[in-house]
RNA sequence: CGGGACGUAGCGCAGCCUGGUAGCGCACCUGCUUCGGGAGCAGGGGGCCGGAGGUUCAAAUCCUCUCGUCCCGACCA
């Protein structure tokens, strides 16, 4: 027995960090805080990414790239926005030996200088709407950090646009909302709910924020994506003005929404288990690994079939043959199942003489029942639709788990109850008071996760949980990360 | 920055209380036997015990200082 992941039950913490490291996801760095991504972490970014960025060109946005360094007095220009960032803000005095007249903020966030390119770029109402996207990495000086879910530096996507009207900017921020909706559960098979953040919780700049907010295994929620409608605050900062249809100055309305690596913790903390990382289908970045078994005699014979079925396969799948000597087949097993591959497909003697494979799924693994037998010849046939049925089978299996989560609370005894004893989604009422808000967080370590839209089931009114004012809706509630 | 814990081989740890010159598991290297769920045996390499100072004939062990890491809070994608 070489490697052992810590059970979640015993130390959730622990586990999702064993997780991290031993399927190579991550490793710590010699910078304190920062993170380096190993190739297993990098390859499910970059299919992440390659799946946003045709959502994001679906919705007709293009990509662009702007500095990493931002002049200090840009982050100045809007208020509120340099009130909640200034405190995390790396900052660098000298370059070339010299100290700078100006100091240089590296990126938290890119609004300010995206603006101010905006405020050059954007004359006429014919420049509008303006819709970009960048890929980038930002930095944020944290105090406590925990791989891909809070480091110093990470790897995210900042979509930034300009549009004429405060409905099309609306309709935009809302727009990638459920994009984001989409993506985590079509890809990463997680859902999610879609809301509001309160006043309290949103954006250092924004008008509104939208988001979407995932269950983790330990009952924690985890804020998957952002997006905001941040009105005209940074057009009137950085005079982002345009000449309407008529004739007369107005200033733009802009959004901006990102998502980072963080995914991937959500990805881990949603499916994985005591075995490892469990990935979905869609995103693993190695669909299925054939492993081929062996006596020594034996190895030229079955290497050979194997290389046959990873030939079949490759027009349709992410597939790969593991031949590497010297090793047994149970411990190439419980590897790639700790490295998430969704199928393995099993080689044997035994299976060549019937003319088929042994099929295991990775994320069942109690009894035979997980194995099936499939003939060589169906392969092609058979195995995308078994992907597909194990992505569909994660997605229900973390919505059963969300659900039977989440709890419907009117007596705030009961809520403190709850929070304690088993975590969730609480879906309560509140009067909307920064108070209530403010008591709730201090009693319970428990914040509002998100205030669900308009025509959601919870948009029945009611009483405050808290003071028994008038409430329109219930709101979630839940302890984050 | 407050509260707590820990720094001994690549990783995880024991040894410390009661000083005597460093050990276990995994990983790594070599050989043989193995190979349908983390192989077995034999042999081998690898450490200024976080750093500095002190006590002592003698310090991983006792004392002082220092640096670092992790966990719990405040902050956060």
């Amino acid at each position: 027995m070489a490697k052992l992941i810590t059970p979640r039950s015993e130390d959730y913490s622990r586990w999702y960090t064993d997780i991290v490291l031993q399927a190579g996801l991550a490793d710590y760095s010699p910078v304190r805080g920062c993170m380096v991504i190993r190739p297993l972490g990098m390859a499910l970014w970059e299919n992440m990414r390659a799946e946003l960025d045709r959502m994001f060109r679906e919705t007709g946005h293009e990509n662009a790239y702007f500095p990493l360094f931002i002049p200090e007095s840009f982050m100045h220009k809007e208020k509120e926005h340099v009130k909640g960032f200034a405190p995390e803000c790396a900052v660098v005095t000298h370059g070339g030996g010299q100290k700078l007249e100006e100091p240089l903020v590296v990126r938290p966030t890119s609004e300010t200088i995206i603006y101010a390119m905006y405020a050059k770029w954007i004359q006429s109402y014919r420049d509008l709407p303006l819709l970009l996207n960048q890929w980038a990495n930002v930095v944020r000086w944290e105090m406590r950090t925990r791989l891909f879910l809070r480091t110093m530096e990470f790897l995210w996507q900042e979509g930034h646009t300009a549009h004429a009207t405060e409905a099309e900017a609306e309709e935009e921020a809302v727009r990638m909302m459920n994009v984001y909706d989409t993506f985590a559960r079509e890809f990463m098979a997680m859902p999610c709910l879609k809301g509001v953040k309160s006043d309290a919780e949103k954006f250092a700049g924004a008008l509104r924020t939208y988001c979407i907010e995932a269950l983790m295994q330990d009952n924690k929620a985890l804020q998957a994506g952002t997006s905001h409608n941040l009105g005209q605050n940074f057009a009137k900062a950085f005079e982002v003005k345009y000449q309407s249809e008529s004739g007369g100055i107005e200033y733009v309305w802009n959004t901006s929404w990102g998502v980072s690596t963080r995914l991937i913790g959500a990805l881990v903390m949603a499916h994985s288990d005591d075995q490892g990382l469990v990935l979905p289908p869609r995103l693993a970045p190695t669909q299925v690994i054939v492993v081929p078994i062996y006596k020594e005699n034996e190895r030229e014979q079955v290497v050979a079939a194997m290389n046959r079925i990873v030939a079949i396969l490759s027009p349709h799948v992410r597939v790969k043959g593991d031949a590497r000597d010297g090793m047994r087949p149970g411990f190439k097993f419980n590897e790639w199942e700790m490295k998430g591959v969704p199928l393995r497909l099993e080689v044997g003697p035994r299976d060549l003489a019937a003319g088929q494979v042994t099929v295991a799924r990775r994320a069942v693994r109690e009894g035979t029942a997980a194995k099936q037998s499939v003939s060589i010849d169906s392969l092609a046939d058979v195995v995308p639709g078994l992907l597909e049925e194990i992505q569909k089978d994660l997605y229900d299996q973390a919505l059963k788990r969300r659900d039977a989560n989440t709890h419907t609370l009117d007596s705030y005894d009961e809520f403190k109850k709850v929070i304690e004893e088993k975590g969730g989604f609480l879906l309560a009422h509140w009067c909307g008071g920064v108070e209530c808000e403010a008591r709730v967080k201090e009693e319970t370590k428990a914040t509002i996760r998100c205030i669900p839209l308009q025509g959601d089931l919870a948009a029945v009114p009611g009483v405050c949980l808290v003071c028994g004012g008038p409430s329109p809706r219930r709101v979630y509630f839940a302890r984050a990360y």
